[in-house]
DNA sequence: ATCGTCCGGTAAATCGCTCAACAAGGCAAG
DNA sequence: CTTGCCTTGTTGAGCGATTTACCGGACGAT
């Protein structure tokens, strides 16, 4: 195990000087083809790759960014963020960054670690894909001079940079939907510990009472902290307790909606005859149950695309604040029909 | 935006040199509990935290492990690499290291990455989650200085540390179970694309084979490279053409065994009185689903917990190389039965 | 021949921390 | 009163890159 080779040993071998070979290795302009040639022969013979500490320390840059994902207990599993991440990994990538994974866990946010990350410059920003309603701690990023961007959420009342899909959009879109098909009795199944599920559910519920053709009623339930198939499964039946008559459920996501679908099936309720359902994301297994679920496409692999692609930005200084909303679509599937008659 | 404190403005204002102030960072017992108070006073006051790479350059480690997944579609929507990678990140963070997240690209191979990250000491050490039996690259890592570890795979045949699940001993779990319980022909659904899979495979049908209590005969089909339940489903149709009279399927993972369950409940056939099912790994989903699924139990978080241990102590120097075999329990639910009579 | 401009390359000053070697003071033992 | 050891702190030499000036020579214009 031979001492390890630096830019120094580089540029013995190769006969040019120390500054000559850092330029090489950063593509610098100012060096002919000639020389590059010569450094990087010597360079690919050793297979010498700079030093990422020194190089850090040196150009006060990391390369490296930060994303803090949500401690539920199965994180992984949530395909929701597997689209986000692989968006941002590739956008970071291609752009030479690094991605930090971080957990965010009780210990994550009583030790500071989120300031810590950007003031040691381990990392020159922090995407934060992992915020409720109660991170308030995350206000110390309010006019900071840290690089900050939450993912898929926002914060009313508070500057912070955001990029999201557009829930209010979202909700306007559904609520179209349902009430064009005449439904007038509808059962929200609402995610109520985010404000993006906060302002899909009171944007559906204004739209729904003021509709032009006749105003429709709407419960709502919390389909509980995880948005899962699970809490959909147990919130539809609490709906169907409330509100025997309603002709369609709107769940927050399609994870819950399935879990709705599949209450219905277990009670022998037929979907769309008796009961329209629709969720909002659009992940992929929706395509294939039956019937397939009328949702609201949310693309947040494209969410992950454009939320590192602002924070770069914020980072080179090409921008200072950043408020994103991502347009969102209607899809029509099986799950939705005409209301039945009263 | 004032300037970014450093190390020598601690020192000036708390009144003691550079060096102290480090060691006092660094918590050395050389420094007195009234000098280390004074010192943190004056880095809380600040909200001080050490510059990362001037720490890396200098003391020549970068607290940062590497963590390669799999290039998936979905990479996170699986729940093995869910498990594993809390276990790892549990383990690490309570070590004080940071987790650097890569995924194994076609150019993430190409550009040799690998090599580069832990070449550039960006990363100390790599736990490798990717491999499958195509990954012939990864014998750079043979003899290399260079901290590397297979995280539930292994290379026979390659120099390769690793901590894996005991994949033959699931299988003779597996055997023992189904032959114990009479079966005699038996449709195996086998992952081929990893050597894991390969040996549970082949073990699974060596000790059919051999059984004294009567030879089963063993038909086995490809799952398909993700091991998926739509995988499963599709070898199930094939295993139930090729062996119409099997009493038995067993599958190499809980996801395809829960496909050919579902192929089972599409085509009219009771699990179990027809057929039995198993699968392996005991997913969460495997209790709820119905009949319950019999399984082999693979503690994913604890290869996780076991693997970051491992790669800590080759860094340190502890050990200079690891190939552990984690222990494996058979789950008895409702999926498998006595084999009906002929 | 002289001068100004490029062009390609180099010297040297950082960047912010770690750590080995050294120093100084206090105290017990000889 | 030495000597020697222990305890607590300090000095200073790196760690391995980046980057800003600066420099010498070639070349075209005057």
């Amino acid at each position: 195990m031979m001492k390890r080779k630096t830019i120094k040993d580089i540029a013995k071998e190769s006969g040019f000087s120390l500054s000559t070979v850092s330029l090489v290795l950063n593509n610098h302009p100012r060096i002919s083809q000639a020389t590059r040639d010569r450094v990087l022969a010597v360079v690919k013979k050793y297979n010498f790759y700079p030093n990422s500490a020194a190089r850090g320390l040196a150009s006060k840059s990391s390369k490296t960014l930060s994303v803090v994902v949500p401690n539920l207990t199965r994180v992984f599993s949530d395909i929701y963020l597997g689209e986000i991440i692989s968006g941002i990994y590739e956008r970071a990538t291609s752009q030479g960054y690094k991605i930090l994974l971080d957990i965010a866990t009780s210990q994550f946010i009583k030790t500071q670690e989120y300031s810590k990350l950007l003031a040691s410059r381990r990392a020159d920003g922090m995407l934060f894909i992992a915020s409720d309603i109660h991170a308030d701690y995350l206000s110390v990023f309010e006019d900071s001079p840290y690089k900050f961007l939450l993912v898929n959420h926002l914060f009313p009342g508070k500057k912070l940079n955001y990029v999201s899909v557009d829930y209010a959009a979202s909700a306007r879109l559904a609520a179209e939907h349902l009430l064009g098909l005449g439904h007038r009795k509808i059962g929200l199944i609402a995610g109520t510990n985010t404000f993006t599920g906060l302002q899909f559910r009171d944007e559906f519920i204004r739209v729904s009472k003021s509709w032009p053709a006749g105003a429709a009623q709407v419960t709502w339930v919390d389909g509980g902290e995880e948005w899962s198939q699970r809490g959909g499964y147990a919130a539809a039946a609490k709906l169907m307790a409330q509100m025997p008559d309603l002709t369609a459920i709107m769940a927050a996501n399609d994870r819950m909606a399935l879990g709705a679908m599949r209450w219905m099936a277990d009670n022998r309720r037929e979907v769309p005859e008796n009961v329209s359902v629709m969720g909002v994301d659009d992940i992929q297994i929706s395509a294939y149950v039956n019937p397939g679920l009328s949702t609201i496409r949310h693309d947040l692999y494209q969410v992950g695309i454009e939320s590192c692609n602002r924070i770069l930005q914020l980072i080179k200084g090409e921008i200072t604040e950043c408020s994103d909303l991502l347009p969102t679509s209607l899809v029509v599937r099986g799950s939705t029909g005409r209301a039945r008659a009263k």
